[in-house]
DNA sequence: TTGCATTGAATGCACACGCATGTACTGTCC
DNA sequence: GGACAGTACATGCGTGTGCATTCAATGCAA
């Protein structure tokens, strides 16, 4: 691969700090957030959301692990726990897969479909709040509700 | 703070995951090539590189690890065992602040600058890959060199 | 059918992280 | 000077993560 010229290299790590500061800042806020006032970690909410997005209407709609793990930025050992996490907090059903038995089917329960409901505003507030335009360093509250 | 109507927070969403994406992809890789190749996280790579910046062109010059602390995002017991593995790999030197004896300068050594300038190409080459155009899932080897 | 490579998920392990706390030092107010 | 709040860094502890491995089920080939 070729190398890259000073300015190029200069725009890039430019880039590269930016989106690491936005990283951090927005998943500090979410982590704190969703956990303080949920019990739900950052990747769990994107677990759940999965969940809604592939249910649909009608809520008997599961999802396979293997369909979910592509989409959560997640190694496949930390997927296993964090959905034995949400199972053990009775948000979600592990069901065996009937046509290919090695497989798990996801279904959310009434809870975890409530909790999510309940955690979505307060997760895209933090998004709007450090993805939208100033932000300073906080990762603390939101709003002062 | 006021409610997102419905496309605002859509458009919201989508790029709070392509910035996941980029990151996690950048950060994996990253982690990988500077790994496997030269002993260094991202993280640890980035803390050399302020030193680096800090230092000019004097090597004399220390950075104080309070001055660091913003810079890098890590909560700041990370930071201070980031910097006693750094340490420990004889990268990084401690040593107590003359003017204020709580803090501590930390000074780059001559293996420390070495490692930096040869980690550098590759730390920049996977941001080309991954923060430039096109890219897969990738976290694998950015040039079969 | 038996044998074997492959896939889906769970688990042992080491490690880096954040939070809370501890320790040393500084500055201020009396 | 002495007490006390505040700052800088280190450390104990619990937890989430990735890698390597394991176990079960599948698909294919002989």
């Amino acid at each position: 691969m070729a190398e890259l010229d000073s300015s190029a290299e200069a725009g890039l790590v430019a880039q590269w700090r930016e989106l690491l500061a936005r990283h951090a800042v927005a998943t500090c806020m979410l982590d704190r957030q969703l956990g303080e006032r949920f019990g739900l970690g950052m990747s769990e909410f994107e677990v759940l959301e999965r969940l809604v997005e592939g249910a649909g209407a009608g809520d008997g709609h599961a999802l396979r692990v293997s369909e979910l793990a592509p989409t959560v930025h997640l190694s496949q050992s930390a997927l296993s726990r964090l959905i034995a996490r949400l199972e053990k907090a009775g948000l979600v059903v592990r069901a065996m897969c009937e046509s290919d038995r090695r497989g798990i089917m996801l279904t959310l329960t009434e809870a975890g479909r409530e909790r999510y409901e309940q955690a979505r505003p307060v997760h895209r507030e933090v998004l709007g709040l450090t993805l939208g335009g100033g932000f300073g360093q906080a990762c603390e509250a939101p709003s002062p509700d």
